[in-house]
DNA sequence: AATATTAGTGCAATCGATTACATCTTTTTT
DNA sequence: AAAAAAGATGTAATCGATTGCACTAATATT
């Protein structure tokens, strides 16, 4: 049973025909007859043949795969995408290779070139924190490579982007903390080459002005966002003895660590102090209290980004206009924000 | 400057040298003098050139691509045991491609075909939860393609595994509430299958003969183990009126599901019911109170499927015996089922 | 009935890298 | 100095599927 895999040219041995007959009855040519199509059909689930990827990516110059590139995987937002894209992807006939970056440059170039190596027929970006040099991204454009970057991107590669509405979500946050009456309102954020955290800051400031709340730039923390990172701009801002009233925090992580921070000083919330995060992590939901946060739609994201893919990669002979598409994100009001509710 | 990609036969034209030379030189042959390695080391730089894996994958047989086959990639511990596998993979020049197959038999299958015909040089998986078909998988075996089982697998296939020793798991965790004085501890499972589930209960079982606690089988609850089925099992649990002091749940997110519900009706926990989950998700250490659970370290798992399944394919030619790697569960204390420590 | 179409297949080159085998130099051995 | 060995490179087939072009036979057109 167990012979070598079977190839087009034994399916066309048993029928007595030639393996470009094959192949076109597999893929359904019209200038091939029925018969011949059924009989080659027929013959291909007899010997159990599998078709070779390989063989007919290398004549075609098309892997049928997409690279991914997440500075990491086991992150509930990035693992969320990647299950969007997937979705789009295997509807379309096309495998999905996952690669971290690690949030570190170097690696994520080395990654890159791996999956090109690979011969992926595009690629899919969330940048890493750190990256402050776009070239490989730009030899991607001008090799013809299509390329969507999402969530973290850059307008440096003039290429088609996926995010969310940044901005809005900073300011749905921001706004939602002064109509619970916050006055003094902290900010934690990373105001790096990646765009994201500058958007909800903007989004931020253009709450504040709206609603004539004065700007108060000490009260604006940068760290590189993470649980630890809240623990310490909130003991810092404890340590300070400036007045706030709330905090919003650009990532759930940091909104975490600022909510163990001020439960440990025995600080209320949100009664003494009113708690937003973004991204609508899982783990925002079973804190105690729960998390206000801003839902970024991870899997539709991922969707969109491998919709955009598909674009570039179908009006790949004309010339194409880069497409940024921007999803609405959404407010989760939860009880850590809630002062009048309870 | 974008001239088509470059190959090893424009190296050859260039350095007035053939094609087999420069593949040679590439590959670091010995036979290949230092001064025509160092030549065309230079030109394939000034060509940037980059190898077509499609090509040598096709010709060698061997794509340097691996597949993975799990649930669902968004969920902590898979996406983690992803990120092990990868780490260990890139290291070897191995590139990860990842499917999922969302709990759905048939989806596994069409997803495991996908991945064959992509070539992929073996298969890491793990099994979705309502699989009772492995032919697919003996299939594999009987092909030759290395298949390894991780976390949900069979001994219905002869093949390499790697798991967490749940059945310690389940002890250390039934061991646990015990200490804390608990006499009747309910159980949360899903005895289909899949193996964890299985030996999570047995653990439970040999706790309870250990320590001379009558086992009462009205206290084990079988659902799908989400955190619906957690809440709805604990309501019925409450409408019952069965006494209880303790549940152990042998999923985290059942276990929250319990924690939400006891919460609603005034149960106290851990004082009135002790709690321990499974997983050691991320989320477990936010709730109120945060959660007892168990660790089964998903990235190590994932690192030890990837090196059983480099084992399987070095030892290709011989004769190789599958192995069971089985890794220890850590149990984490937290205040779910802390009775006494407070 | 002669010519033009159309349908159905075959031929052979091709994608890019690898590799068994052959060939040609040099160098070493005796 | 002749024979043997080692060193360096070339030749050509190969992996499996695709596809432009050619070809035959059957059908349609005038």
């Amino acid at each position: 049973m167990a012979s070598k895999k079977a190839t087009i040219h034994d399916i066309a041995k048993e029928l007595n025909i030639t393996a470009s007959t094959v192949s076109r009855a597999l893929n359904n040519n019209p200038r091939i007859s029925e018969a011949t199509k059924k009989a080659v059909l027929g013959m291909a689930k007899d010997l159990n043949y599998q078709p070779n990827n390989l063989a007919a990516a290398l004549r075609k110059g098309k892997s049928q795969l997409i690279g991914i590139i997440v500075p990491t995987i086991n992150r509930s937002f990035f693992s969320s995408v990647i299950r969007g894209v997937e979705e789009v992807a295997n509807k379309l006939n096309y495998r999905v290779i996952v690669s971290q970056s690690n949030e570190d440059v170097d690696n994520e170039i080395a990654t890159l070139n791996a999956l090109l190596n690979a011969r992926v027929d595009g690629v899919l970006v969330s940048i890493g924190k750190n990256t402050d040099r776009f070239e490989h991204y730009k030899d991607l454009m001008e090799r013809g490579i299509p390329l969507v970057l999402f969530d973290r991107t850059t307008n440096e590669v003039g290429t088609s982007q996926v995010v969310i509405d940044d901005y809005l979500g900073g300011y749905l946050a921001t706004e939602h903390l002064i109509k619970q009456g916050c006055k003094k309102i902290v900010h934690f954020t990373n105001l790096k080459q990646v765009n994201i955290y500058k958007e909800r800051y903007r989004g931020y400031l253009e709450a504040l002005r709206d609603n004539d709340i004065p700007f108060d730039e000490s009260l604006v923390y940068q760290s590189d966002m993470q649980l630890v990172d809240g623990r310490n701009c909130t003991e810092q801002l404890l340590a300070s003895h400036k007045k706030f009233d709330a905090i919003f925090s650009a990532s759930d992580y940091a909104a975490v660590g600022a909510l163990q921070i001020l439960k440990e000083n025995g600080v209320k919330v949100p009664e003494d102090v009113a708690l937003v995060g973004f991204s609508n992590e899982p783990f925002t939901s079973f804190t105690d209290p729960s998390l206000t946060t801003v839902s970024q739609f991870p899997i539709e994201m991922g969707q969109a980004a491998a919709e955009s893919f598909f674009e570039i990669l179908e009006a790949k002979k004309k010339k194409f206009i880069p497409q940024k598409t921007v999803l609405q994100p959404e407010l989760i009001i939860r009880d850590s924000s809630l002062k009048s509710g309870k």
